[in-house]
DNA sequence: AGAGTGATTAACT
DNA sequence: GTTAATCACTCTA
């Protein structure tokens, strides 16, 4: 029994309220539902780290747009990466998906993974968005539209808050203002997908430092 | 630990 | 119009 579909509303919040949120929620594209474990906050104004930070461009005009539109960009020559944009338009809100677990769709996905154990299909952002079948052309998609070929639904099962963990993205920390008051990354505790470099607990301080 | 890859962008002419 | 630096990753060792 699928959640119910995520809309602007749900969306429209800000993107440390929707990440949670995004926790459990599953997305589906092209025959492969995946359902969500490991996210990451992206907010252009304050976080340097963004690509938004330094202003609006062509690649990341969908950024500055309404909760609930895909953005969808692409990295290292080789590797598309999805995110949700969340907050009101004009803010530069995103939500990078990270991590997820293939919940239905399993014989599509194993084709698009050949040689790829199911619980690597989605271990990484670009994994995600190669086992889904996203690429560039879905960037700036509305996904709450009526007939998105990409939709977002609500945990089909609530999921315990308690599960949820978060941390502070490594290098972003310390800029002042929001930057260091809210976690940027989420993930859901015990989940076998949600990417293995990643601390799981405090990490001790840097060895030499 | 390193290689690989190509879109994007700013800084040039 | 051209160029060079950058990149939020994955795979093969």
């Amino acid at each position: 029994m699928p959640g119910r579909r995520l809309g602007r509303r749900a969306l429209g919040r800000d993107v440390h309220d929707v990440a949670p949120a995004l926790l459990g929620a599953t997305l589906t594209h092209a025959g492969v539902t995946v359902r969500l474990t490991e996210v990451e906050a992206y907010s252009g104004a304050v976080d340097p780290g963004s690509h938004a930070y330094r202003g609006r461009t062509p690649r990341t005009a969908p950024m500055f747009g309404a909760g609930g539109l895909l953005y969808v960009y692409f990295t290292y020559g080789m590797h598309w990466c999805v995110n949700v944009v969340t907050g009101r338009e004009g803010t530069a809100q995103a939500v990078l998906l990270r991590a997820g677990e293939v919940v239905a769709g399993h014989d599509t996905a194993a084709v698009r993974r050949p040689g790829v154990r199911p619980r690597d299909w989605c271990r990484g952002p670009a994994r995600l968005a190669t086992t889904l079948g996203v690429d560039g052309a879905l960037s700036g998609l509305d996904t709450t539209a009526p007939g998105s070929p990409v939709v977002l639904r609500a945990p089909a099962e609530p999921v315990d808050p308690a599960r949820w963990r978060s941390g502070p993205r490594v290098g972003v920390a310390g800029e002042g203002g929001d930057a260091d008051r809210y976690p940027w990354r989420w993930w859901l505790d015990g989940e076998p997908t949600v990417s293995p470099y990643r601390p799981a607990k405090p990490r001790a301080p840097r060895p030499g430092a």
